[in-house]
DNA sequence: GCCAACGTTGGC
DNA sequence: GCCAACGTTGGC
């Protein structure tokens, strides 16, 4: 059973073409408990995942990626380097998950007023008023219907 | 750059 | 355990 799910990055950080590039990465940085509880103990490999741009005109879904590793550590909340650091984490307790996501295909991007003006998403956790997690809950039909109106014909596997 | 919404922190 | 203050997110 796939597991379907919405990221949330800003293009100026860490922008889809950059995971295109690298072929894989480590969601490293997620700082919200909410957050960290989906990946830890919802996301499987294999599922997928919405690739959000936020924070840029319009904020779109730009294209499609796949849980290729489960949760484990987030190693920069470790780091006393990383702008990410937490002094709160340590080996006994990492504090902080990530998962690892690979890109799957492009989407023709979808912007938010788009969304936002297609019925069919009503419900959808990211329209909702005052949404900020950065890893959100995706039903399977609507992400089907993103799939749908980002010029993708079938649901990848 | 504004600001609404929401999460976290810390004094009490 | 309450809640005011503060910080962050992210659309606009």
């Amino acid at each position: 059973m796939t597991g379907y799910w919405l990221m949330k990055s800003e293009p100026h950080v860490y922008p889809w073409e950059q995971l295109k590039e690298d072929k894989s990465t480590h969601w490293d940085g997620v700082r919200n408990y909410q957050a960290r509880n989906i990946m830890r103990d919802q996301m499987k490999e294999g599922d997928l995942v919405l690739f959000y741009h936020s924070n840029c005109k319009p904020p779109h879904v730009a294209g499609i990626a796949k849980v290729c590793r489960e949760a484990y550590p987030d190693f920069t909340a470790q780091d006393s380097s990383s702008k990410y650091f937490d002094p709160k984490a340590s080996p006994d307790n990492p504090r902080w998950m990530m998962v690892d996501i690979e890109p799957v295909c492009d989407l023709n991007p979808i912007g938010l007023p788009e969304l936002k003006s297609n019925g069919d998403l009503e419900g959808m956790p990211l329209l909702q008023r005052g949404q900020r997690l950065s890893v959100q809950p995706v039903s399977a039909e609507h992400f089907r219907i993103v799939c749908e109106m980002g010029n993708l014909s079938e649901i990848p596997s």
